[in-house]
DNA sequence: TGCATACATCGACGAACGTCAATGTGACGT
DNA sequence: ACGTCACATTGACGTTCGTCGATGTATGCA
C-alpha cells in the first residue's frame, strides 16, 4: 500500500460517508504533532512496565498505603513471595524511580516517590 | 524469621531510634487495609501492562492525539511496524479496554476510552 | 575475631512477550 | 462468481520476565 492508494481509500470513505450518514471524518490527518516520539515512549513504557506485574502493585500499595515509610522485612511475608523476589522487585520499582530506597543499619526502608507517581498519571490525561 | 523476630526486631529498632534520634518508627504497622488485594492488582497489572510497550504508547497517543477517530491503515506507517504487529497491538489496547474498536466497511476505526485512562490515573494517586 | 542478621546478587528454569512472513476472513466493486 | 482490499490469525523465532535456591555482602553485637 503506497501512500496514493491511501489518499484514494480515504477519499473513497469521504465521499460515501458524506452520502451515507455525514458523519465524522477523521482519515487524511493521520499523525498530529503531539504524539509521542519514539524516545519519550521509550522512557514512559520503562516505567509503566514497573506496574505491569501484580506483586509489584501490592508491594508498592504497601509502600504508599504506609505512614511514610516501610522497612524491607515487613514486605516479604505480606506479599507471599520469596526475599530474593522481593528484593529483585523493590529494586525495579527504585530504578523506576517510583520508591526511594534508604539503608539504615541492618534494615532498607522505603517511601513513594509521589513527583514520578504525578509524573506517570499526567500521561493518561 | 517468624513473627516473634519480627517484633523482636521492631522493638530494638524503636528502641535505638528513641535513644539516638527520636526518628519516625513505622515498623510493627506493616500493612494497611487499603492495600490492594491480589485480586485487584492482578487485573491493574494486566491494564498497566498494556502501557508497558513503546510501540502500544505510540499508538495509543495517535489515537487520543486524534480528533475523535483514526482508521486502522493510519498506524501502520507511523508505528514503523508491520501491519500483523500493528493488529496484534491493538488488540491488546482493545483488550485492556483503553480503546474501542469499530469497524465500518473495509476500515476499522479506533477512538479512546477516556473512563479506562481514568481509572488507572486514579490509582496512581 | 567470630557469629548472626538483613538484604542483594547469581544462576537456572519455564512462561510470556514482540516480531514478522504466511495465511485466513470478511467486505466491497465489477 | 471473481478478484481485491483491510484487517485478523497462525506459527515460529529469539528475547525478556518472574521465580526461587544458593551464595555473596555488609552491618551489628559479644
Amino acid at each position: 500500500m503506497d501512500v496514493f492508494d491511501n489518499l484514494r481509500y480515504c477519499f473513497a470513505m469521504a465521499a460515501s460517508t458524506l452520502i451515507t450518514l455525514a458523519g465524522p471524518v477523521a482519515c487524511c490527518a493521520p499523525v498530529r504533532s503531539d504524539a509521542l516520539d519514539e524516545a519519550q515512549a521509550e522512557g514512559l513504557a520503562r516505567s509503566f512496565a514497573a506496574l505491569a506485574d501484580p506483586v509489584r502493585l501490592r508491594l508498592l500499595s504497601f509502600v504508599t498505603s504506609s505512614a511514610g515509610e516501610v522497612c524491607a522485612c515487613d514486605l516479604v511475608e505480606p506479599s507471599g513471595r520469596s526475599q530474593p523476589t522481593v528484593s529483585h522487585h523493590m529494586k525495579i520499582l527504585v530504578d523506576a524511580g517510583l520508591v526511594a530506597r534508604e539503608k539504615r543499619g541492618l534494615w532498607v526502608w522505603y517511601r513513594a516517590v509521589p513527583a514520578q507517581l504525578d509524573a506517570l498519571r499526567s500521561v493518561l490525561g
